[in-house]
DNA sequence: CCCATCGGTGAGCAATTGCTCACCATCCCG
DNA sequence: CGGGATGGTGAGCAATTGCTCACCGATGGG
């Protein structure tokens, strides 16, 4: 590697003198080429050479509790666009509370007027709305995106949490008037005839942004406490290879689609709609299994990972050993 | 002043995000400002007060000899597109070697094929020959700007000098022969009109650099030395209140031109031709007396100083105070 | 309650910068 | 001593950047 050692004095000089004119005194390249009798060119190549030799030496004082490193490497292993890991908490229900907040920046800064935004259920999703704040009116459109469930707490519906986020800026909410999962796959496509059902959906499949949670497969699930599943449904989904699921869209570890029984009785998105959405922000916090949000990122249907640092640093490690299977899992 | 800590998390944050896409990352501000979903300008805007507040700190390690700042000040000060303080050494010796060393360096980043360089006689300009040596071959005149004196010590005759740096180079000398001081105006006058003389001078006049030292007012001092003047002719000057010169033209502290019986007689590029050639470089180290750079400064002429550090030191305190006057020096 | 003021915003343009390319000198090997 | 490889160079162009300006919404004073 180069180092300020490998320099001669004279270029050191040189190179000093030109990172000073160019960085500290504010000349443009061309400005400095002239005083120093040189070419502009030349003395971009040896700026440049200032930069990679250490003379001129650009430190950014990150806040502690930010994680480049570990975002851009989950970041380039998952093809996101953009990964924020919320600064680590002790206890579980502070750190949801810390990636929603993180994901509601995130939402702040990406909304404009028009935008429409569809939304699915779950906890960490409910919990966004709380610290949605922008300063300003967005004339937004927020859209369930999967039906509801009257034996969820009802602030993790996602009726409930598409208007609380149009409250917060003053935009507006469209509920998805159907249960999140109902009889038989007939039943289910008679509702999707429905008017009412169909166009929501529709207008969910036209979002620009999706934001979404990732449901596990564990007994004590969201889709099983609100539910869209029994103890045993939920076992046999497991059973099949099934770690998580968005939008009620059940995936394996390694992204593949899972289709069964269950699955067909589900009314929201299906992994090919969500692909179509330009932005899937993905919000995950602690409580959920890990594996769970490795088999979503598989999928390829996520843009935007807002999550914690205990999962991000799982996910980096399995990432980097892609072999590890949940059957392994502690 | 703004500071890390008046920043409020979130914008820490956001600062400390854009800094690492557009510095760490190497994205354009358009891709940072896609990215996080702002506008281009803002992400500017953004970065701008990322590097006021110090979330991103350019730091430029210089070599321990360099004096940037005092040189900035110098340049400020006079009016000076370059200053170049030259390393420090105990002994005379060594330190005008440095200056000369400096000197050279300058010269060969800026001399080109076809390049003219008038060139004054003195001690410190005698060594800039000695390591001048530009990688490759320059196609530069050398012409003598002011005439010689067979009592000088050889080395520091104008002539002697060209020729040495033309050898350097691969480039061509162009003597001046005639003596520096002739006995009387009258004398000076003719010899003016020989075209070998006239014609030297026209061409050093015409130069598009100039490399000249300066002269002081002792007895002891070059022109003295190498028999232009008595020392009861530099004594009188010295009356009328020269503090030193350049190519012969006599100045007092502040700068002003001096005309007596004794400058009439040099033979030599005067001051107005000095003003008019593109690049004016003078070399001085140690030895010479500061007031005597300080008048010769202020005449306007001087484009690039290349001097010691003491000579420095001593120039910056006096243009911060500038009533101080020769009479009071130590 | 209205209007002036002010800080902040993006459009658009001019200047600066990064980069590709063809060229040249030099060096090293045959 | 020739010839190809190599490293460096500036011309020229495309992309990026800095900057001006008109505008907008908030704020505060009349």
């Amino acid at each position: 590697m180069a180092s300020l050692d490998d320099l001669g004095h004279d270029e050191f000089e040189l190179l000093a003198r030109l990172a000073f004119g160019y960085y500290e005194e504010g000349l443009t390249q061309e400005a400095v080429a002239r005083r120093f009798g040189l070419s502009r060119p030349k003395v971009q190549r040896l700026l440049d050479r200032a930069r990679t030799v250490g003379v001129v030496d650009i430190r950014i004082s990150a806040p502690p509790w930010l994680h480049v490193d570990l975002e851009r490497e989950l970041r380039e292993r998952f093809g996101l666009t953009e990964v924020i890991i919320a600064p680590g908490r002790g206890d579980a229900v502070s750190q949801r509370e810390e990636v929603a907040r993180a994901a509601a920046r995130y939402l702040e800064r990406r909304l404009d007027d028009g935008s429409v935004v569809a939304v699915s259920h779950g906890r960490d999703t409910g919990e966004v709305p709380r610290f949605f704040g922008p300063g300003r009116k967005i004339d937004a459109t927020f859209v369930s995106a999967m039906g509801g469930s009257p034996l969820a707490d009802s602030p993790t519906n996602p009726n409930e949490i598409v208007r609380r986020l149009a409250d917060r800026c003053g935009g507006q909410a469209k509920g998805l008037y159907a249960p999140a999962h109902v009889e038989s796959e007939r039943m289910r496509d008679e509702l999707l005839r429905q008017p009412a059902v169909s166009e929501t959906l529709r207008a969910a499949a036209r979002a620009s942004i999706a934001l979404v949670g990732i449901g596990g497969t564990d007994d004590g699930c969201t889709m099983v406490r609100s539910g869209c599943f029994s103890v045993e449904e939920i076992r046999r989904l497991r059973e099949a290879g099934a770690v998580g699921d968005v939008l009620g869209n059940y995936v394996d570890v390694d992204g593949g689609r899972l289709d069964s029984p269950e699955t067909g009785r589900l009314v929201g998105l299906g992994l090919a709609e969500l692909r179509a959405i330009e932005t899937v922000v993905v919000v995950v916090s602690e409580a959920e299994k890990p594996f769970a949000i490795l088999g979503v990122l598989r999928t390829g249907v996520v843009d935007v990972l807002v999550l914690d640092e205990v999962n991000a640093r799982f996910l980096a490690e399995r990432a980097r050993d892609p072999e590890m299977r949940p059957e392994r899992e502690v």
